[in-house]
DNA sequence: GTCTGATCTTGGTCAGACCAGTATGCTGAC
DNA sequence: GTCAGCATACTGGTCTGACCAAGATCAGAC
């Protein structure tokens, strides 16, 4: 591989695909700018434009560049949705990865809330206070109350003020809305989680507020913890009769 | 958008990667099945073959399928490489989102501690004794030692026994090498580190073979703790005079 | 100085062709 | 009847050259 020139042997496709991550990479090629265009591309690499256009096109399904109708081909700011894109393929194929994919969920937030501790500011408590509202007034409803409690986990990781964190969330979150859904559908089942999902919401809060990110942490974990329990049960038809304790 | 019927309005492209989009989601096309050729491809959709391959180009980059040189294309299980060549740009583009990104590896790396304390076997107890070991073996030599103190971390994350965050902390981790490769060469500068280096991954080594998630977790986060201190000081030009509390 | 329209350029796409190997099956030898 | 070997059909990989539609630009008319 590395006898070769950098842009010469490879195949067409690579030759254009690694000449422009090279620039990519190097930064020489910056958000915002326009790429020369495809026929100039193609000359300049020896390659035929639909290799070009492969190329490009492999860039914008990765959300590096967008390839913009009769305007040209510019850089632009990476983007969450490659990363839905994948998960939604991956998981499609591997049903069984959404507990795993879950753990991860829960390593986002619970890392997010730390740093929410630290960081957030006024308007994050607003909108978390917000949130938890929300809650409240949806807990009888499956389908705003979902979205309630969604709101609320995401303005937890938008705190934190991690553009990764909340990248990596807004990724794994999407896959796992129809999950989120069918558990509150077991608000009906289990009256019980109507307070839990209240008053845990709100010690999360609380936590946040105060700044302290041990208990923050320790309450989040907690909250997933018994969600998990409550799921089990429902799963081996235990109908709300024993105490929330795994 | 919603006027015209999934497979016929879009332009060449959309159409040809809904079609397959379509039958990857719903299923009917499964890791291993080949495709039908790009030649049938593109008569079927009504497209031409350059077209097809754009499609098919996009399918590869993101992981889904592989074209293989005059076989076929097959679909494939989803890679790691693709986040990884995602991240790669995204953070060749935001140089800042580097300290981002290490928030991202503490969560995946807490998280998966804890796992690893739980789900851990004998043969994940031995890796990480080696990869200890190691750290010990390679403590005066950066590039070695930085690779020994990698695979000790990489350890903690195969022993989870969770997919996604292993794909996960493969992507990101592999942003950080460099990162990683930098801090060692600290060693040399800051003699204090080299206790730090041996006595904390072994304080978490123990944690882990005690099953003691908290434990575990505390620790870790407060081994990354330390080190973010130790490249503080060396930014601040510090010399080892105070002690490594933060 | 402004407006209008021809022209250049850009992406979007197509058709048909050639190459180089793979897979298969047919043919002929044993 | 079996099996080796070669011809052929098929696959991806690529190129050439062409056409279209519409944004960008600039010359020329007003």
């Amino acid at each position: 591989m590395e006898l070769k020139r950098a842009t010469e042997g490879e195949k067409g496709f690579e030759k254009v695909f690694a000449f422009l991550r090279e620039r990519l990479l190097a930064g020489s090629l910056k958000p915002g700018d326009r790429l020369i265009s495809e026929r100039e591309l193609a000359t300049l690499l020896g390659v035929s434009r639909p290799i070009v256009r492969e190329a490009l096109r492999a860039l914008t399904v990765l959300g590096i560049v967008e390839i913009r109708d009769r305007i040209g081909t510019v850089v632009t700011r990476p983007d969450v949705s490659v990363l839905n894109d994948f998960f939604t393929f991956a998981l499609a194929q591997q049903a069984d990865m959404l507990d795993d994919v879950m753990q991860a969920r829960v390593a986002i937030e619970c890392q997010a809330i730390r740093l929410a501790c630290e960081r957030a500011n006024i308007a994050d408590f607003e909108r978390l206070q917000r949130a938890l509202a929300k809650i409240g007034e949806t807990i009888d409803e499956a389908d705003a109350g979902g979205m309630a409690d969604f709101d609320f986990h995401r303005a937890i990781v938008v705190a934190s003020h991690s553009e990764t964190l909340t990248v990596l969330h807004g990724s794994l979150a999407g896959l796992l809305t129809h999950s989120h859904r069918s558990r509150r559908e077991l608000v009906q089942a289990f009256p019980s989680m109507k307070t839990y999902l209240i008053d845990d919401h709100r010690r999360i809060f609380e936590a946040v507020i105060a700044r302290d990110p041990e208990r923050a942490d320790a309450t989040l974990r907690k909250h997933f913890a018994i969600g998990d329990e409550y799921r089990r049960r429902a799963i081996v038809g235990d109908i709300d009769k024993t105490s929330a304790s795994g």
